[in-house]
RNA sequence: GGAGGGGUUCCCGAGUGGCCAAAGGGAUCAGACUGUAAAUCUGACGCGAAAGCUUCGGUGGUUCGAAUCCACCCCCCUCCA
């Protein structure tokens, strides 16, 4: 059953490096088999990053394996330092134990916990660090780690030799603490293989050796490719910055519209990434949009799945609710009803008192954060970037805002629909 | 403990007394072109509507004037012990 999936993951190039690779493929196929993944807790939510390996968990439990996510209670305090530039802030265990009880709730969704026995399994790997002393570990785990291997790894290489970086003690130990996970994990749960981003291959490997080492079975490691851009910028990110797996910072809208933009060269490559749909579709669809000649098929489709994934339908629903209603036409065809759905839906909005409206228009659009400073709404306002209500406003309207939000420009009453550019709106309520 | 090197605007990285809100590149934002693409071209890019205000690790000082000079402090790196 799963040389299949092993075989359906080489052809969507999830496979990045395998540990193990002649006999995985047969150790696959012998039976149910337990594999972990871990997400570590730096922030209070997962992002866009973490959805590959979240998805791969799924993808093994699809095919009849157990998943184990690992939150890393332990981990998360002391900070990965492979392929990082600079030493890590630490932050204090009571945030840390706050954003793993966020994690856990938001990896839970994506595997099943009630799948028979290959059920899904939330660890948390400050259970069993928590109690370690110092002298145990030094003398069990520790003594199984040549300083001499560690210091080879091309994960903490950059930090060793880039003149104007170090790396602390604590960081270094890092990989021996995530060894030491995959090594207890298989002790408790005859867990045989980890997979995680291609950044934790000397991670990973390093939990191999120790596993060998301390319960002398033999493990397994995949991990996944880094995801790029053909254009060479960092994916995931946004002007907005990071994009969220909770709907609180990213909305599903948010959500939606970032899949939409990916580029023509990124789209087929990311929606065997990041979707469920069999690779032969995938391969179709890139066929017909390249004789469509105009727009392709493919940015929609990858948005209304991966929206699916993370947000349920009703996620997904909200987001083509506000996507058609803004980029597909009229305003005019929207109700009072839909306006208040809109804001209900995630598109921004903010609700100021007429009496308090600021003295500039740069001012109440960079307040509501459709801009990073008044200077790029006086740009936009310069070059009739500002629509509001689908009128245009120009930079000399800027000290009269009151004009600008005149009751009379207003819709059913209050509402002012204002975008700035091609794809930035937002909901202003003037009461 | 000793010797040396370094901390510049989101990032990289110039800048050693006024011409510096600070070169250049990247990222980002806006416009044109388009498909809410890509590539390209244009403009913006510390904050502010403006007057003006606040930056170059920190604190003091020298000077008419400092990112640039001096003192002390903090942090980082390299080598030696």
């Amino acid at each position: 059953m799963s040389s299949a999936l092993l075989a359906d993951l080489r052809a969507r190039g999830l496979v990045f490096q395998v540990a193990g690779e002649d006999e995985l493929p047969a150790w696959l196929d012998g039976g149910m088999r337990t594999l972990y993944c871990g997400f570590d807790p730096t922030a209070d939510s997962l992002h866009i990053g973490h959805l590959v390996p979240l998805l791969m968990l799924r993808r093994f439990q699809l095919a009849g394996h157990r998943p184990l996510a690992l939150v890393g209670g332990a981990t998360g305090l002391i900070g990965d330092p492979s392929f990082k530039a600079q030493e890590r802030q630490l932050n204090t265990p009571e945030v840390v134990a706050g954003w793993v009880d966020k994690i856990r709730d938001q990896a839970s969704r994506f595997i099943d916990f009630d799948a028979g026995d290959h059920s899904a399994e939330v660890v948390n790997n400050l259970d069993w660090m928590a109690g370690l002393d110092v002298l145990a570990f030094l003398r069990d785990v520790g003594k199984h780690f040549s300083v001499n291997a560690m210091i080879q790894k091309e994960s903490v290489r950059q930090r060793l030799e880039r003149e104007g970086s170090g790396l602390s003690f604590t960081e270094f130990s890092y990989m021996i603490l995530q060894s030491y996970d995959f090594a207890e994990l298989n002790r408790r749960y005859g867990c045989g293989l980890q997979v995680g981003g291609s950044d934790q291959w000397g991670n990973i490997t390093g939990g191999i050796d120790l596993t060998r080492r301390m319960n002398s079975d033999r493990v397994y490691g995949l991990t996944v490719p880094l995801i790029t851009k053909a254009d060479g910028t960092k994916f995931g990110k946004t002007e907005s910055g990071a994009v969220w797996l909770d709907p609180a910072r990213t909305s599903p809208y948010a959500f939606y519209q970032f899949w939409l933009g990916a580029a023509d060269a990124d789209v087929y490559r990311f929606l065997k990434y990041f979707t469920f749909l069999p690779v032969a579709e995938i391969d179709e669809l890139e066929r017909a949009d390249a004789e469509r000649a105009g727009r392709p098929e493919a940015q929609a489709v990858l948005a209304r799945e991966v929206t699916r994934l993370v947000h349920g339908e009703e996620g997904l629903a909200a987001a083509l609710r506000i996507t058609e209603s803004l980029f597909s036409g009229e305003l005019g065809g929207l109700s009072e009803d839909d306006f208040r759905q809109l804001r209900q839906d995630g598109l921004p909005a903010s609700r100021v008192a007429r009496g308090e409206l600021p003295e500039t228009v740069t001012q109440m659009l960079a307040e509501a954060g459709m801009a990073a400073s008044g200077k790029q709404v006086k740009d936009a306002l310069g070059r009739k970037a500002v629509l509001v209500n689908g009128a245009s406003v120009g930079w000399e309207e800027n000290g009269a805002p009151a004009e600008v939000f005149a009751r009379g420009r207003a819709l059913f009453g209050g509402y002012y629909l204002v975008r700035l550019g091609k794809k930035k709106y937002h909901l202003f309520e003037v009461a």
